[in-house]
RNA sequence: GCGGUGGUAGCUCAGGUGGAUAGAGCAACGGUUUUCUAAACCGUCGGUCCCGGGUUCGAGUCCCGGCCACCGCGCCA
């Protein structure tokens, strides 16, 4: 950051430039009150069942204003009337003062448009001026989050392996939820639910013992495991001696004998510390790495209580549920398929441990409400898992949080087949976030080989970390995505270098101003936007709140990324059509208040999504 | 077989509880810079919203039937 020259600024502007925040309430949501206020017209218009009018209010096409009511259509024609006479009525109904705000039209067939007067957005830009105003702003914003509890349970990698490309989105999307969770008040407590338990620990035991390389293990233990693993996979056949000596290993293992207990730690000990430095990398912090080996004692209580409600039953000698009610699960299904939740042998599975899991995170936790972000080919699983506690909880008295799963589809490679190195290999976490600084940093050396290399590096990783993370939260999680370098790289269309770069033309513009985006005194002589790319940022900015709901609401960050690029183009086309270093001071002002608000409302929005931003690329 | 997800411009994708003339980006073509980062902006071209019915003032969106792709479906997680 350069250090920024700070110029003298008349302190009697500082008030006038937050009259309207000091006047009154602005609501963060500007179409918050018109709900509310349409449904009064009805009252006071005397409209046939003015109870039972819904006014449909929701955000509009700029082109015909920022809101838009659509409920009048509906009413009028259920009742026989003509909707624009009602939409006139209505109208006619409104309290004066909601014309302070916005422009109030009718069109089309009977829709009412609500456009924000310049003034009001003035008084939007006034009052939500900093990240705190915002984070105020927005708690409670979408349902039912502030001052409740969400476990937020995503990542989940198998302990003694690598992360790969597969483990890429449930961390990115899940860190994004729950930084959107947490903006909107909630409490949230971020679970790594680590696959740090089952059969192939036996294996990787039986080939630890006999070919373990100390030096391997101190230069890479990660790698020296996935080795160690094939080797005691390839050494114990089915039906194989060597294989009932894995058995034994694993069984000991599970008896607590101390050797191989203390091997299983650091086995644990050493992937998690490799798993930290790819969060680190994506500014992932875990509050808890409760993998399935926590549950292990847990599971008992899960069968006796289902079997004590009869919930689950003996089946084939195994222990599984079956919901009749439900036709795919019911026992009556053509190819019946129950949740397994104890196997014939009497060993545990994916299905108790869960169920053990969502008991603790309730009970334990308080959770109001459990996040788990898998990919899609889990979504029977999940769906069972849920039927199953709904069950369970209830009859036991447990208290019931609400259950998400947040399923997402494959990555895959251009050709549309799963994403594999050129060999065939699976492609490691580690090595594709180091393409993508590589690449990031031959982009950024040949685009502005002036800037000194270790800001280059830095800018590097900021710019390829973001690109992988955004390609992935633009789009709707529920469809694969094709994962392809030179589009998430690009400068051009809905890329993470896209979003950056408007944020680094802002900085630069402040820097140039020796203003910080934050003085409040130097944008105090703002007045209300009025060319149109001004007016049309501005309506732009106030959609924030908007965007940021529908996001939370469905779990899907897509709506926030698509709103950021929407907001970056138009703050893009401002920035082509108006000078905002110009000699009238007010003029000035009022587009360096625009630029602030923009920097503001970028960052927050990319911070949620769990990218960095720079000042410069 | 049953089920999930998807099928929207040449390509990659958005489209809220049904709402106005279905939108972006890429590609293609044309234009904009003595001016705060041209890594940008502006414009043109581009549609049987998979197909067929239905519901209604109004359907890409809801319902029914069918087609295609990927995926899941008892002891892996």
């Amino acid at each position: 950051m350069p250090v920024l020259r700070k110029p003298p600024t008349p302190r009697l502007r500082v008030a006038r430039a937050f009259r309207f925040s000091r006047r009154m309430h602005v609501p963060f949501d500007p179409a918050a009150g018109l709900d509310e206020v349409l449904r009064s017209a009805a009252v006071t218009a005397g409209l046939p069942d003015a109870d039972g009018f819904r006014p449909e209010v929701r955000t509009a096409d700029p082109r015909h204003g920022d809101f838009q009511a659509n409920g009048v259509l509906g009413h009028a024609k259920a009742r026989k009337l003509n909707p624009r006479a009602v939409a006139e009525q209505l109208i006619a109904a409104l309290p004066a003062g909601i014309r302070d705000s916005f422009d109030v039209a009718i069109a089309g067939p009977g829709f009412i448009n609500f456009t924000l007067r310049s003034s009001a957005l003035q008084a939007w830009l006034g009052a939500y001026s900093d990240a705190a105003a915002l984070r105020a702003g927005a708690a409670g914003l979408g349902r039912e989050h502030a001052g409740r509890t969400w476990v937020v349970d995503y990542s989940g990698p198998n302990t003694a392996k690598q992360m790969h490309v597969g483990h890429l989105r449930s961390a990115v999307i899940g860190e994004a939820i729950c930084r959107l969770l947490q903006f909107t008040g909630a409490r949230v407590i971020r679970d790594n639910h680590l696959g740090d338990w089952g059969t192939q620990f036996g294996k990787l035991i039986y080939g630890y013992k006999r070919w373990a390389d100390p030096k391997a293990l101190a230069e890479d233990a990660i790698e020296e495991l996935e080795r160690l693993y094939r080797l005691g996979n390839d050494a114990t056949p089915e039906g194989s001696p060597e294989l009932d000596e894995a058995r034994r290993e694993l069984v000991k293992l599970q008896q607590g004998d101390p050797e191989n207990v203390a091997l299983w730690r650091k086995f644990s000990e050493v992937s998690l510390a490799a798993f930290q430095q790819i969060y680190d990398r994506l500014g992932i912090r875990f509050d808890h790495h409760l993998g399935e080996s926590f549950y292990n004692d847990k599971v008992e209580r899960v069968y006796r209580e289902l079997s004590e409600a009869g919930i689950a039953e003996d089946s084939a000698g195994a222990l599984v549920v079956f919901h009749d009610d439900h036709p795919r699960f019911s026992r009556h299904a053509e190819r019946p398929n129950p949740f397994m939740v104890r196997k014939a042998d009497g060993a545990s599975g994916y299905a108790s441990t869960d169920l053990a899991t969502a008991l603790y995170r309730s009970e334990h936790f308080g959770a109001d409400g459990i996040v788990i972000v898998t990919d899609f080919r889990q979504s029977d699983h999940f769906e069972q898992l849920f039927l199953t506690v709904r069950r369970w909880f209830a009859a036991k008295g447990h208290r019931l949080p609400a259950l998400h799963h947040v399923s997402f589809g494959a990555v895959t490679g251009e050709d549309g087949k799963a994403l594999k190195t050129r060999s065939g290999g699976t492609i490691k976490l580690k090595a594709l976030l180091d393409e993508a600084e590589e690449r990031a940093l031959a982009i950024v050396t040949e685009k502005n080989p002036g800037i000194p290399e270790a800001e280059r590096l830095e800018i590097a990783r900021i710019v390829g970390i973001g690109a992988v993370q955004y390609a992935d939260l633009s789009q709707n999680r529920s469809s694969n995505y094709v994962f392809s370098w030179d589009k998430m790289l690009s400068l051009e269309g809905n890329t993470a270098p896209y979003l950056l770069y408007a944020v680094a033309r802002i900085h630069s513009i402040f820097r140039k101003a020796g203003v910080s985006p934050g003085d409040a005194a130097a944008l105090a002589a703002a007045d209300a936007p009025v060319e149109p790319t001004e007016i049309a940022l501005a309506r732009k900015l106030v959609k924030f709140p908007d965007a940021v709901r529908q996001a939370v609401d469905g779990l899907r960050p897509h709506y926030l990324g698509l709103y950021l690029f929407e907001l970056a183009g138009d703050y893009s086309s401002f920035n082509n059509a108006e000078k905002v270093l110009v000699d009238d001071p007010a003029v000035r002002a009022r587009r360096l208040l625009l630029c602030a608000r923009t920097l503001l409302v970028l960052e927050t929005g990319l911070g949620l999504l769990g990218l960095r931003t720079l000042t410069r690329m």
